[in-house]
DNA sequence: ATAATCTTTCCAGTAAGTGGAAGGTCAAGA
DNA sequence: TCTTGACCTTCCACTTACTGGAAAGATTAT
């Protein structure tokens, strides 16, 4: 398999494939004769599981972490809980921060008038 | 004032003011003999509104055209609505997709057992 | 005079790719 | 057989918004 069909497989930029490949993330597992990447369905595979991974806004390193775990047999389900009860608690104070934003904002908003008039509560508010 | 004095009274880091210099967002009124920045209360006050439109999540280009609002005598506070408004909504956007995430993430893990065995329902779901 | 604390510029690196150029390869059609 | 177009390769630059550090000059305190 080509990197082309493999990145159409694994729904990512071919661009994005070759760079993790760069990256040691996902290396095909063999090349062509002519220098080509090969990629076979286990490849694939993981160029999914990191997509999804990624998806989930696990960083590249963490995705690394999750795919040798992926990848181990002998591996226990709490390592995975942690990373991902970690992620969730980024998410959440992600969450939280979003809020606050979001009411300020609108409490901006709602007080302009948004006429031809120079006064603004928005600027006011910056300033 | 040098920058590191204006860059306390701004509650900015050293170096990020001399980078909105370097860039031209908010450059140094003059410089001294020596070459040293010299910034004045006019420019602090640029410092603040900048780093509070940050807050805000707006990008730098956005707390450029803000910053020309600013100083605008002749704005209409419709076009400082408009962009607070367009940020607004990009801001929903984000809580809904980061909604989406928690959700998901959070019933993985609330369904993995995070004990010594290697069955992990959050690797499956990324398999 | 000297040491400590500024300041300057410039270079490099961060995260996670994306875009493009120059050049090699492969399959199909005339 | 030649050529065209679609692939593939590597390498370099660019993105965002800074941050860290080195080398060198300026200022301040002792």
């Amino acid at each position: 398999m080509n990197i082309s069909t493999a990145a159409k497989a694994a729904d990512l930029p071919t661009k994005t494939v070759r760079y993790y490949a760069d990256i040691g993330l996902v290396k095909a597992p063999s090349r062509s004769d002519a220098g080509y990447r090969a990629y076979d369905e286990n490849a694939v595979r993981k160029l999914i599981f990191v997509r999804r991974a990624r998806e989930f806004g696990f960083t590249i390193d963490e995705c690394r972490e999750l795919l040798a775990l992926y990848e181990d047999e002998g591996r226990t389900s709490s390592e995975v809980k942690n990373m991902a009860s970690h992620r969730l608690e980024e998410i959440r104070q992600k969450q939280k921060e979003l809020q606050s934003l979001h009411d300020a904002l609108s409490h901006l908003v709602e007080n302009c008038n948004g006429d031809h008039r120079p006064n603004c509560p928005i600027i006011d508010y910056l300033s």
